[in-house]
DNA sequence: CATAATTGTTAGCCAAGGCTAAACTATTTG
DNA sequence: CAAATAGTTTAGCCTTGGCTAACAATTATG
C-alpha cells in the first residue's frame, strides 16, 4: 500500500492533495478553519430549517415532533431551543409550539434554498434519490457560493435539455 | 418520495425538501445520525490524514506542525494525539515524532483518496482551486462510495475529452 | 557546555451536544 | 371532571474539542 504507486491511475488530471506538496500553511490553516467555522452553525441550521418545515407542512413546530424527526432526546431538544431563543432565532412559550422570529426565518429559508440546490444537484448528477437525501444533508453546510451557483447551472443544464 | 406537487416553478427536475411533504421519519432520522456519525471520524480522519501527509512531504510528523496547519493551539495537539494513540490510530514517545500505526495508515490512504476524488471533482466541475480546497476539505466527509464512484466518472469524461 | 529557544505535556477551564431520570404541564379520555 | 397519557422542562452526567498558563524536555547556539 505505498502511496507513490500506480494505486489510483485515475485520477490524474492535476494537482491534488497527495501528489503535491503540501499547500503553503496559511491557507491551509484556513481551510481548517472554514470547517470548524461551518460546525459551529451547522446544527442551528437543521433545526432551523426542520422548524420552518414543520410549521410549513404541519402547520406548528413542536418539541416531540423535532425530537423524533432528528432521532434525539426531547430533553435534547429542549435544551436546543433555549439556545436558539438566545440566538433570536425562535420564540417560545413554555409547553407551547414553537415561532421563527424574521432572523429564524430568513435563516431557514436560506438553509432550504441552499439544502435544495445540493440535493437536486446530487441527483442530477446521477446519484440515487436516497443516497441523494443523505449526502446532502451533510454537504449542504460544507459547499461555499460559488460552487453552489456551479451546481445550480449545471442543474439547469441537465434539465433543459 | 411524494409526488403531487406543482409549486416551486424553477426547481421542477424533481422532488425537493421544500415543495414535497416531509420525509418519512425513519428515512429522516437516518439522514441525520448519518451526519452525526461523520463528525464523530471528522476530525480523526483530518488530523491522520496531516500526518501521513507530513510524513510523506516532510519526512516525519512533529505536533508543532500539525498545530501550526491546522491553525489550534499545540495543547490541543497534544490532546488529540493521546485519542489517536488510543485508537491505534498512530504511536508516538514522549517528545518524539509521529508514526502511523497499520490501521492509521490506511485510514490515512482512504481519507486522501476521498479527498483527491472531491477535490478533483470540484475543480471538473469548474469551481476556482482555492474555493475547491476549502469545500474538500468539509464536504469529503459526507459523500457517500455512491456519489464518490460518480464523481470519479464524472472526472474521467472531463478529463478524457 | 551552558543557556536560550523551541517543542511537547499537563492541568484546569469552557461550550456544545448528547444522554437518563425525575418533575411538571397540558391534553385526552373513561 | 378525575385520572391517565403525552409532551416539556430541568438537573445532572458524559465526551469532544477548543483554550491558556505553567512546566518539562529537547535542540540549537554563543
Ligand atoms: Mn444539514
Ligand atoms: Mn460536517
Ligand atoms: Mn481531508
Ligand atoms: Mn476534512
Amino acid at each position: 500500500m505505498s502511496n507513490r504507486d500506480q494505486s489510483l491511475p485515475h485520477t490524474v488530471s492535476g494537482t491534488s492533495n497527495s501528489g503535491d506538496a503540501l499547500p503553503p500553511i496559511g491557507e491551509h490553516v484556513r481551510q481548517y478553519e472554514t470547517v470548524r467555522n461551518a460546525h459551529e452553525t451547522e446544527l442551528i441550521e437543521d433545526y432551523v430549517e426542520l422548524i420552518g418545515d414543520l410549521i410549513q407542512h404541519r402547520g406548528e413546530a413542536r418539541a416531540a415532533d423535532i425530537a423524533s424527526r432528528m432521532g434525539v432526546s426531547q430533553a435534547t431538544v429542549s435544551k436546543m431551543i433555549r439556545r436558539l431563543n438566545e440566538l433570536g432565532l425562535v420564540t417560545s412559550k413554555p409547553y407551547r409550539s414553537l415561532f421563527l422570529t424574521e432572523e429564524g426565518q430568513k435563516m431557514a429559508e436560506v438553509s432550504r434554498a441552499r439544502h435544495d440546490i445540493v440535493l437536486h444537484f446530487l441527483r442530477a448528477l446521477g446519484v440515487n434519490d436516497h443516497t441523494a437525501r443523505i449526502d446532502a444533508e451533510g454537504m449542504e453546510h460544507h459547499v461555499s457560493n460559488e460552487t453552489l451557483s456551479i451546481m445550480q447551472r449545471f442543474i439547469d443544464q441537465q434539465t433543459q435539455r
